[in-house]
DNA sequence: TTGTTGGTGTTGTACCAACAACTTCTATGT
DNA sequence: ACATAGAAGTTGTTGGTACAACACCAACAA
């Protein structure tokens, strides 16, 4: 039986968290190892099953452990950051990638993956948010193409863009099919070139709805990504809101001074 | 009592948060609203007190409540998003603005709040990531620069500043105090002069020694700022670890195509 | 008026017990 | 050899109890 520390004043579970942290930050319990059971550690810290749960979920909420009913809990293996760097800046050198931002599937390709989306369109009223970037009144009715991404058939990202309807009527961006140039693209097309983009960045918890579209396992925040297009005119064309599961995702600017 | 529908086989708990999140969600149980007490749904829902802790916990993790010992629970109030726009991209106009990115206290007091910085400095070896960054080897020394801001006396954010030690040795950057022209200008005085960042952001669960520094309520996620500063010869001179709580802060990029 | 005390109600911590749900492996039988 | 059944071990769920820590308020005393 190993003992925690007496003078300690803070609760058990958490004490008892801390010292199965410094166990993993150690490397004396390598990510995938098998954590050990709660029994186990009841015994050994010479305490109530139940105490230990309590500090498994802290460890679990900080993304640290995973459990699985039946198998056991295990050190959550090195990040799985599957790193989708989707964002350039303004470098002269990235135009061209840049200018395919939309086509998401060659960005999963080039890191050797199959990529997968499912779209679908619709014609919404704007909530408040969406109707003070595309700088219109809350309620004008817009188009909104929802998508599903997909790579190797596990859900990496929700992507909703927001368009003005007297821009985008009739174009193939109403069509839910795919869109392989890119609806930058699109857009150009159509008379409206996309020059500039503002990026809003936040990030929370997911909401159930969320969790279940996304896989996400416990303690997962989700990055928001609000992009708004303006074309040539300075007028903005497009909004663009994407969440990220934060265990696959980094973000990657670059900024001249 | 009110009853959960039998035919549901989820976990009772699990029915319980959802029954809750919807009296939440329909406006029931308005926002700042006081909840009802563990032991009052343990009753009316004819349940043990444990189970009711279990629902409460999975809404706390949501963000939607707010528990005080000794006062109850509380739906949380509208998001206090107090909105710290931090980031500026390459436009012209800008650059003025940004030659001051670090003196945090400009910004803060821009939106007529008082700010406030506690510093330490350190000289440490550095670890695997930040020594990628930098383009030297792992457990090379660095001097580190640790902050933490507050914003009417509540902290907002904690940045950590790497810097080669051949670089910043005996500038005022080893010094405690604030520097009010702010960093990058000392940098440019030592013949550094920053031309060009990489930005990389991710998101995650902090650890509970973050959620006391920076006072965070349940379910709150942070975001991760690592910004690489390099000079008119592009070499690394900075890497800049900033932790952001996630329902303070927007991060705003503009990106030009 | 002011301060203190104590009672009541709340959430937090800690323990115990039992069974359900699931995985893995072993033993058994065909 | 192969399939099946079952045992053993694991996490998940649900119930219970007791006390600690804290907030609030009313009653009382100085």
């Amino acid at each position: 039986m190993t003992s925690l520390n007496p003078a300690d004043s803070r609760p058990l579970y958490q004490q008892l968290a801390a010292a199965l942290r410094d166990r993993i930050t150690s490397g004396d319990l390598q990510p995938g190892a098998r954590f050990p059971s709660e029994a186990d550690l009841a015994s050994q810290y010479d305490t109530s099953r139940n105490t230990v749960r309590l500090a498994l979920d802290a460890l679990r909420n900080e993304g640290l452990i995973v459990s699985q009913q039946g198998r056991g809990t295990f050190v959550r293996s090195a990040p799985p950051t599957r790193y989708y760097a989707s964002l350039t800046g303004s470098r002269a050198q990235r135009l061209e990638a840049e200018r395919q931002r939309d086509t998401f599937t060659q960005q999963i390709e080039r890191q050797g993956r199959t990529a997968r989306q499912v779209s679908t369109v619709e014609v919404v009223p704007a909530d408040a948010e969406i109707a003070r970037h595309l700088n219109m009144s809350a309620g004008t009715t817009v188009a909104v193409r929802r998508r599903v991404m997909y790579a190797d058939n596990e859900p990496l990202q929700l992507g909703d863009s927001y368009y003005p309807i007297d821009i985008v009527q009739d174009s193939k961006i109403m069509n839910p099919a795919d869109v392989v140039e890119g609806t930058d693209q699109v857009l150009e097309d159509l008379g409206h070139t996309p020059t500039r983009y503002e990026d809003e960045i936040t990030w929370r918890m997911p909401t159930v709805d969320e969790v279940a579209k996304l896989h996400l396992g416990p303690g997962i925040p989700l990055g928001r990504l609000l992009r708004t297009s303006f074309d040539q005119n300075d007028l903005p064309i497009e909004v663009y809101v994407v969440l990220l599961p934060g265990d696959r995702h980094v973000l990657l600017y670059e900024v001249e001074a």
